[in-house]
DNA sequence: ACGACGCTTCGGCCGTGGCCGAAACATCGC
DNA sequence: GCGATGTTTCGGCCACGGCCGAAGCGTCGT
């Protein structure tokens, strides 16, 4: 009975529209002030009050204060995980208003932050080409880095965070892509890939917005290292 | 905005306190009438209806008509892991009212079934005998059979259900024991062994409850097979 | 110190939605 | 056929909760 009571709980602090945008607004998941998060869902500040008091204490979202701002994100990876589920399970939904889902934003089709990883067609070529070169296993919904694996990433300069003893994370783990309906790598090792490229400048965060951009370098390096080149003639169009 | 949206519609499907509860009860994977649902979430019949047909409609339960019976199950796995995701979450949750939570049955803890595979204190040792044997890997949230796995299940004569095409369901999954707090297996493979151990007879289900009972031949195969020999001494104390 | 700005608290309005009783509908057993 | 049983539809009640305007705190700039 009260088991049941505590998922109603969850449920019902995702089921609001107002709080479900919150949430999204910060599935890329870096921190935005109650005054971005109000704008983001389309309601006044108070009322966004509200719904980010019941989020934190709720623990989906922690909070930090920085001077007059407060600072809001998604309390874990796990919580992150929780939604990518819930999004999933979603888009099974009959669409009974003939909206159409997914990034409409081409740039966010091709390559965008899915809370600390890389998402979009970028995310799903990624892992493909993991897979092919024997770097990761997926069963879907479930990945394994092999020894190979690990030796690869070696290799490009690529380190993999250690488990911290207290996560639960899990190191690889496939993330059916909101959009191409494949799956991209999520978890430590995705972060970590994530956490690589920017700092070798291979992607570059879109201002405002979730998508990413590949620098000319970063085509040289995903052809020379990953072997990924089909995105070229999508990106090329972009540019265009 | 209309991505929030379904995020929304889905949270709002499951987050309230009446369906919550009609979702835990079928959370063992039996089909179950509309009447014994409203006895379960402890409201009218009529109401009970509401609810189902938005849950029906929003594609987590399933519905087969038999006479002027209406038997309601999940819609699919993939719902159960939703949920187990949500209640992971939820067991995070502050308990503001300090309730406790987890199953209270002695036979619930030891042993019960979990949509379609089994949970508690046997789910928890036989996923530990996997590991140790070498026939499936977990890495926190994520799980893989080895080949070493794939011969074993065939020497003890349990067969995996083939992957169908359509199908998203991995082969082996950790799901996170509501109870005990570590993993028992999920997935292809969990379903593949709770239907061993049901029609080897290791295990019976107990009537009217999702608790499971080893029976005295089971555990000699369970000790014989598995090494699994700790739970002994708990069902013993169970009998008495 | 003062005002501008960000955020929260308070009070009140109002709609959505859960709930039940009564009644209609469907199916079974006889 | 008839009544019994399971389920849905209808109508109306009521409360929870989301929403905003106004006002109250904190914090920053000057």
């Amino acid at each position: 009975m009260t088991t049941a009571n505590k998922l109603a709980e969850i449920g019902a602090l995702v089921g609001d529209p107002a709080r479900a945008a919150i949430i999204m607004a910060l599935m890329d998941g870096r921190a935005l002030t109650a005054g971005e998060l109000a704008n983001a869902a389309g309601i006044t500040p108070q009322t966004t009050s509200g719904h980010l008091i019941r989020l934190v204490d709720g623990g989906l979202l922690s909070v930090e204060r920085q001077g007059r701002h407060r600072y809001h994100r998604l309390a874990s990876a796990e919580v992150a995980h929780l939604v990518e589920t819930m999004m999933v399970r979603a888009e099974n939904l009959p669409h009974r208003n003939g909206v159409r889902t997914g990034p409409r934003d081409a740039r966010m089709r091709l390559a965008r932050t899915c809370y600390d990883h890389i998402a979009g067609a970028l995310g799903v070529a990624i892992a493909d080409a993991l897979v092919k070169r024997g770097a990761v296993q997926l069963d879907d919904g479930v990945g394994l880095v092999t020894d190979e694996g690990l030796r690869f990433f070696k290799t490009i300069g690529l380190e993999v965070a250690e488990k911290r003893p207290g996560s639960k994370r899990p190191l690889c783990r496939p993330c059916l892509d909101w959009g191409e309906r494949r799956p991209h790598l999520a978890g430590r090792l995705g972060a970590a890939i994530l956490d690589h490229f920017l700092e070798k400048d291979i992607v570059r965060r879109v201002e405002g917005s979730r998508a990413l951009m590949i620098t000319p370098m970063g085509r040289t390096v995903l052809r020379r290292d990953f072997g990924i080149m089909a995105l070229d003639e999508a990106q090329s169009r972009l540019v265009a």
